[in-house]
Parts: structure tokens; C-alpha cells; sequence
RNA sequence: GAGGAUAUAGCUCAGUUGGUUAGAGCGUCGGUUUGUGGUUCCGAAGGUCGUGGGUUCGAGACCCAUUAUCCUCCCCA
């Protein structure tokens, strides 16, 4: 039988899981440090929970776990009804209960609202987990892949916007990303333009064609809103609307004059004023990235209602590697009404793909041991055995390479390993209480006892 | 859900208009008189050419089906 893995996973080989943590430490010690605090929730939930929750395309994108005991003969007449229910596109809970994680918002919208009695709210959490979704697989899309979200609930300040958009900064600034855009908008403002337009009902409509700009020009898109049923006459209107330019506030007023009749556009352009002020006053000015106004960035999941943002590194071609928004009424969906949340995710996937193609990792994250003795002399076993032990008691990670054999097999070894030093302890060695430290970046030798092999192993860290 | 490409050694790939025992590089293993890697030199192992049919005297190559992978669109991180 010929091995393999399901379509769109991946085996992360030791290096890889590496630099995965460093990019998950990174942004976990940010999270920590604005105050949110982790969450894990199982990777299955009730289908019943999910379902609904992600538009008609995401519905069909969850991936769905079939009931145990199905051959019970008590079950098996349910089970053909369920399955002929499937088998017409729905979803039946007498073949699917289960269904794996789409993503981390609503599993915590749905916890939430399970523990409120419990919780101190505004509630901060992070959670770094993983996802899975049925989606084909291509550049820059697993089926099974990471999302580090931080969310807030139980408070409408935009203070939390722009920390939100301060924690996007300083993670990537901390990674040294290149070339990072952090774009925002707000659902009410797209909302007004539709309301403008005379045609609310077409709001998604309107959003997922402008959302295109950058990728098929303004011909382009106008004709996919001449498809989705926007009219001609209402182009213009629109052109004007994607042609506005400038600096943020200069944005500001141009747009709040296009939308002059619109209360809910001008309710999101003072919001998105608002914010930046505060992301002002919160701001690193060494940053090496800035929070910019897109307002052709839309966002796909439908429940967003205020401020979105969107994460994009123009220094490699990939999709957006980070985003969110403000949720007036997520916990509604489970019977808890009024309670507002906004939140951010990391797409660790993406951003380790465009951390690997731009040689962004530091080095020293390819192994942890420090040193490994070779094995040429049995009668220094007891001795080598001693020195390791030391060495892990102060900390530093030591190896005594366990089976005797040949000396080059093992300075191979050490090296394919990125092991920067090798003891060695043969006949002569063990006489004088010593050590032969090799470096092996430097192909230097000295010897030395215990104590200075300690020191120079500490100080190599 | 729609479209396109690819499938040959552990990995990356050659293989001419169909013609004998299917090749290379890297990696692996062994040797280079055995206590020195990342840079020698010599050698070896390793493939029923994704799978199943068909055309042909003859198929890795051509045709059909099937499966898998990759890519684009849709949508998304």
C-alpha cells in the first residue's frame, strides 16, 4: 500500500514545526500583551451549530462527520431516510450530527453564550487552532489549516478596533514582514452605498464586485454589477464611489459628501474617523507597516455590520493573510441578543508560506540541541553519560549519540542535524578529564573541562 | 460547483517521428587501511513508467476510461 495523506493536509517535518511555533509564539506573546486570554474549543461541534452561520457557499464547505452506529439495526431505516435527504443537498442530522470546525468565531460565539454567567465581560480571548474546510486545494489553500483569532465581546468602543489594528502592526513588524497593508472599511459604509444606489437588497451583490477592483479593473467591474443586476444609470454613482482617493481623512470628506444622504454611511465614516484617532494615540511609529482606507474591501462572512479589516503583503503574491471585523449581534444567533464583539485572524498558513518564500526565519530555530557527544570509546560512556546530565541540569540541550559507530557516521549525523557542537571523548580524553569540543560552523577544535564546555555552550546561545 | 495541466527511482526531472537490457542529478548505503562533517574519488542498491482497457509485430510514448496531484475561476485565511 502506497502512503499518503488526504487531499489538502500536510505533515509538518521538524523544522517546519519550528518556524509554525515561531510565527504561533509571535503572535500568542502579542495577544498576551494587549490582555486576551486563550480559549480552546473542540475540533467538532454540533452540525446544527455551524450550519447557516457561513452563507450558502460556506455551508456547503463544512466538513461533515458521519454518525457512529449507523449498521444498528435500531438506526439503519433513520439512516436511509437521512441519506436520501443528503442525497437531495440537505443536511440530516440522523446520518451527520458532527462537523469539523470552520473556524474559530462561531465555536466562540457558541461558547460564549454557554458560559455568559461565568464570564467577565469585555471578554478577550485568543484561540489558535485549527480549521478544516472542503474547499479545493490550491496556492495558498488547505483544507486543513491554522487561525490565531483574538476577539472581544460585551464592548461597542472602538478602542478595541484599534488595538485590534495595533496588534496586527506589532505581530507582523515583530516577524518583519515586508511590504504589509492593513486596510479598513465598514459595512456601513457599503451599506450606504447601496442605499444610494437604491438597491439595499443588492448589498452583497455590490460588495463581492467592488471587493474585485484590484484584480479585474474598473471595466471589470462594472460589468460584474451590470450582471448581478445593478443598473446602468447607477455606474456612475458607483465609479464615483471606487475613485475616491487620497489621504484617510481627505477620504473622509470626499466620501461623506458622496453618501450625503445616507445616516448609516455617515454613522460608518465617523466610525472609521473615530478609530484611526485612537489608532494614533495606541501606534508604534516604528512600525514598518500602515492602516489605510480601502473602501472597495468588502469581506465575505455576512456578519460583519461595522468596521472590517483586511491583512495583504504586497511583497508576494498571495491572498489576504489576515482579517475581521465588528459583529453587532454574533451571540444572537445563539438567543444572546445585544452583545457586540469584534475580532481579528491570523492566517498562519499564508503567512508561513510568504515568510518561507521571502527567507524571513531566523536561523537558530533549526534545532534546539546544542551539543552531541559521539560514541567512539565505550569505557567513556559513564563519563559522557555524567557530562550530559550536567549540561541539562544548567539548561542546555546535550545529546550522547547512543550507538557505537563509525566517527564519520556521526559527525554526519551532528551535522544533517545543524547541531553546532560535537564532544568528543575518546581514550585520551577521558584520562585527562577532558573535553574536545568541535564547532562545527567554525571546523574550530579546543579542549576543555566541564565547567569552561558549559560556559561556552551558554554563551553560544 | 466550472475549467486547464501533470502522473517515469526516496526527491527533482530527461526519455527524439512508437523500436533491444528505461537514464541523469540529488539523496541513501558501502569502500577510499578503520579519531573528524559540511568540499574529494570509486562503487552499489533502488522503477511491473499512477491504475485498467485499447491500437500495433512492438507502447514509458498514441487512444479511451479511471484515480490522484497541481493550477485558474468561484469563494476564502
Amino acid at each position: 500500500m502506497k502512503p499518503s495523506i488526504p487531499q489538502g493536509t500536510r505533515d509538518f517535518s521538524p523544522e517546519v514545526v519550528r518556524r509554525r511555533q515561531y510565527i504561533l509564539n509571535t503572535i500568542r506573546a502579542i495577544f498576551e500583551l494587549y490582555g486576551y486570554q486563550p480559549l480552546e474549543t473542540p475540533s467538532m461541534e454540533n452540525l446544527t451549530t455551524l450550519m447557516g452561520k457561513y452563507g450558502e457557499e460556506g455551508d456547503r464547505l463544512i466538513f461533515k462527520i458521519i454518525n457512529n452506529g449507523l449498521n444498528d439495526p435500531k438506526n439503519q431505516e433513520k439512516a436511509k431516510i437521512g441519506f436520501e435527504k443528503v442525497l437531495e443537498g440537505k443536511n440530516s442530522p440522523d446520518l451527520t450530527e458532527r462537523a469539523l470546525r470552520y473556524d474559530l468565531t462561531i465555536p466562540f460565539a457558541r461558547y460564549v453564550v454557554m458560559h455568559q454567567n461565568d464570564l467577565a465581560f469585555p471578554f478577550r480571548r485568543y484561540q489558535m487552532q485549527p480549521v478544516w474546510r472542503a474547499d479545493r486545494p490550491q496556492k495558498g489553500r488547505y483544507r486543513e489549516f491554522w487561525q490565531c483569532d483574538a476577539d472581544v465581546v460585551g464592548s461597542d468602543s472602538l478602542i478595541n478596533e484599534s488595538e485590534l489594528l495595533c496588534i496586527y502592526q506589532g505581530a507582523f513588524h515583530k516577524m518583519s514582514v515586508p511590504g504589509i497593508e492593513v486596510k479598513i472599511n465598514s459595512r456601513k459604509v457599503l451599506a450606504g452605498l447601496a442605499e444610494c444606489c437604491g438597491a439595499s437588497g443588492l448589498l452583497t451583490d455590490i460588495t463581492v464586485a467592488i471587493d474585485k477592483l484590484d484584480k479585474i479593473g474598473m471595466d471589470g467591474v462594472q460589468k460584474e454589477l451590470l450582471q448581478r443586476g445593478i443598473t446602468e444609470d447607477k455606474l456612475n454613482f458607483i465609479n464615483n464611489y471606487l475613485n475616491i482617493t487620497g489621504d484617510a481623512e481627505s477620504q473622509l470628506i470626499q466620501m461623506s459628501q458622496l453618501l450625503a444622504s445616507s445616516e448609516i454611511a455617515q454613522t460608518g465614516i465617523q466610525e472609521l474617523r473615530t478609530t484611526l484617532a485612537y489608532h494614533n494615540q495606541l501606534a508604534d511609529k516604528n512600525w514598518n507597516s500602515n492602516v489605510v482606507i480601502d473602501f472597495t474591501l468588502a469581506r465575505g462572512l455576512n456578519y460583519y455590520t461595522g468596521i472590517i479589516a483586511e491583512v495583504t503583503t504586497n511583497a508576494v503574491k498571495m491572498g489576504s493573510i489576515g482579517g475581521g471585523g465588528r459583529y453587532d449581534d454574533l451571540t444572537g444567533l445563539f438567543g444572546l441578543k445585544g452583545l457586540s464583539g469584534v475580532g481579528i485572524s491570523f492566517g498562519v498558513d499564508r503567512i508561513y508560506d510568504v515568510m518561507e518564500e521571502l527567507n524571513l526565519f531566523p536561523e537558530q530555530l533549526s534545532s534546539s540541541t546544542k551539543i552531541i557527544f559521539v560514541n567512539i570509546e565505550p569505557a567513556a560512556e559513564t563519563a559522557i553519560l555524567g557530562y550530559v546530565n550536567e549540561l541539562r541540569k544548567s539548561g542546555i540541550a546535550a545529546e550522547y549519540y547512543p550507538d557505537k559507530a563509525k566517527f564519520d557516521k556521526q559527525m554526519k549525523y551532528a551535522d544533517k542535524r545543524n547541531v553546532p557542537f560535537v564532544g568528543i571523548v575518546g581514550e585520551s580524553e577521558m584520562k585527562d578529564n577532558v573535553i574536545k569540543l568541535k564547532n562545527m560552523i567554525s571546523g574550530e577544535q579546543e579542549t576543555v573541562n566541564l565547567m569552561q564546555l558549559a560556559n561556552v555552550l551558554a554563551d553560544s546561545i
